[in-house]
DNA sequence: GTCTATATTACGATAGAC
DNA sequence: GTCTATCGTAATATAGAC
């Protein structure tokens, strides 16, 4: 992977966009000169202000389309009928799956940090969904079908701090060979699903 | 919690070093001017640099400070002796209780990207703990203590983002209660221990 | 849509007095 | 150990030509 995009002659906000949460990922938000930007873009720093106020915006469009993106998965039919535990499975493989889908920009969108406005937008968002899988894991446990002794905050805050660590190491795979130990896309999110599920514990040990 | 350290008459670079290591985690280091640590610390910038050579330097002795933390862990005894599936537990709740009493200083280690040559050592040492944790997960599924069918550099990659997830939202509690869901310290090492090795299904169900 | 050139501010770091 | 004052650099952003 080069630091730097291939030129290209011209750019969109989404093209532009790409580029932008891929040096932030690697340099960090703050770590991040609109000169690295434009290196990265292969125009100069005026080009991109044609194209967005600044890096803030850039900034705002990447968490917007992330949160969006976390936000679908709860609306969707079987996430909203059944039981409280096949609906809590079902977000948590989605959840998985929609983070290793939009992979660079939930990433940003996890290390966001309060600094700016766009950003204590997108935390107040983030808790908001984190509520509602609170609330998911609680049914669950009243219907019987997780662990009574449970309790139902901490063990969402477990959860999804489990799902989002997959932006600490997972990557996509290229051509077929990929770097995760064999690990693709829905392997990860069975193995993460039985971990959450069942542990790790042999029975019939 | 006010942004603002009280004043005080005179710094070690100690103290110091733990009002960086504060302003480091609510802002970011890259966010973090030589001028946000002088306000916090009550003095002024260029008597920063009497203890410190410099933001680096501070960043430097804050990660190494963490990274000690975590390594003195694997050399304990309990963490050399007996059944592989008991050292990996202990490991598991050792390093929770690791983490939660230098919070400050494993969460700053845990969001470091490798922009400068402390960072990247960082990054290495950590490279380096992960792999002696997916060697003991590896043992114990040799066992027979831990199902067959894990993967143990997966899994272990999974349980450790897991216990690093605690930095997102772990607060030490104040004055006998927290924020935390009544959940103290060794409570959110036995809930974490307890997913990891038996899951949330209700085995009644 | 991109460029060169530049305004303006903020930053890390140093000099030297007390 | 801390201060005031300042240096040199790098940052965000704008102006105006092509």
């Amino acid at each position: 992977m080069s630091a730097q995009s291939a030129r290209r002659d011209s750019h969109t906000v989404q093209s532009l966009l790409a580029v932008a949460v891929g040096v932030f990922n690697v340099r960090g938000y703050d770590g991040t000169s609109m000169e690295d930007l434009a290196k990265a873009a292969g125009i100069t720093k005026s080009s991109i202000y044609h194209h967005v106020a600044g890096k803030e915006e850039l900034l705002r469009l990447a968490v917007t389309r992330a949160l969006d993106g976390l936000f679908a998965v709860l609306d969707e039919p079987p996430a909203r009928e059944g039981a409280a535990a096949a609906r809590l499975e079902y977000v948590i493989r989605r959840t998985c799956a929609e983070l290793i889908e939009n992979l660079p920009y939930v990433t940003l969108l996890l290390r966001v940090r309060g600094n700016t406005a766009a950003e204590r937008e997108a935390l107040e968002r983030r808790r908001d969904f984190d509520h509602r899988v609170a609330e998911l894991m609680a049914e669950a446990i009243a219907e019987g079908d997780l662990r009574a002794d449970l309790d139902p905050r901490l063990t969402s805050r477990l959860v999804f701090g489990l799902v989002n660590s997959l932006t600490e190491w997972y990557r996509p795979q290229e051509h077929g060979v990929g770097g995760n130990g064999g690990a693709d896309h829905s392997a990860v999110a069975d193995a993460l699903v039985a971990l959450v599920f069942d542990g790790v514990r042999n029975p019939a040990a």
